[in-house]
DNA sequence: TTAATCCCGACTAAAATACTGGGGATTCAA
DNA sequence: TTGAATCCCCAGTATTTTAGTCGGGATTAA
């Protein structure tokens, strides 16, 4: 049940680009020096996440991302599903509960009723936090010098 | 963040062997074959099982698996976790606050934030579920047919 | 025109997953 | 007392996924 790197780098990054996102564009060098990740990794994160459309690109010297929206706009939730694809811990706790393909032959599947649970419970929690808050944060403790 | 097979087809079986415990011991082959799972597999997973002591073995002819505790008492985290470890989506998400090793050497981890939401939503859920439960479900469904 | 950027697709190494197989130990029952 | 039905354990392996690397191209500000 581990979130993978992409999701794991990719909050990072995009945390930071939130952070510094008022400045200007920020370009991938610059948070992959910050979050020591990569650069070409990195580019296919930020390629992730601007397909779903949540940060935009400014091509040329002095470029970099900057948030489509604004950060108090966009959830977690949405990043990390940007990058990792459906956070369901089993393919069929995402869908529809009719047109689910029964699992094994027999019978209804009893233990779809806790993948759903599992499923409903993380997306309640991704979606309730958003990148604002989280640049709140971070602003806050670097004030603080941590 | 999907569950692997240990997890799927433990959870599964877990609660094969629940509905008929009451029957006396049930065997690896006969889970296997409803569950149509393969023996060798299952074999493994019933020893991680056993080692976090949900089940007991009955060695010998007419021999199996019993539950080692009423399912009412057994909690789909139990099993989720003797199968899967850890269920969190993060190693240092599961750490304590103040042990807990900074991600970069830079900062505190703001998104370590997110993590401990996530886990702390996954855990509630499948701690708030009992095998009893799923096994009445599961009942009521045979009855019906399905 | 050049340097700083993003953009894209292909490749690869390493790790994790999902098994398979063989042989051994126990115990019931004929 | 023997044999079949069980659990038990460990080692091997194929497949898939992850986590990257690499090379070259397109765009744009200065």
């Amino acid at each position: 049940m581990k979130l993978s790197t992409k999701g794991r780098y990719g909050l990072r990054a995009f945390i930071d680009l939130a952070v510094s996102d008022e400045k200007g564009p920020v370009s991938i060098a610059s948070i992959a020096e910050r979050q020591e990740i990569s650069v070409s990794y990195l580019e296919q994160l930020m390629a992730k996440l601007k397909r779903a459309e949540l940060v935009q690109s400014v091509r040329g010297a002095n470029g970099g991302y900057i948030l489509a929206r604004p950060a108090e706009e966009i959830s977690v939730g949405d990043v990390l599903r940007a990058l990792e694809g459906s956070l369901a811990p089993v393919e069929c706790a995402a869908l529809d509960q009719n047109k689910a393909t029964h699992c094994n032959g027999s019978s209804h599947c009893v233990s779809r009723i806790v993948w759903k649970r599992i499923n409903d419970s993380i997306n309640e929690a991704v979606d309730s936090i958003y990148i604002g808050e989280l640049v709140k944060e971070s602003k806050k403790e670097s004030i603080r010098g941590e």
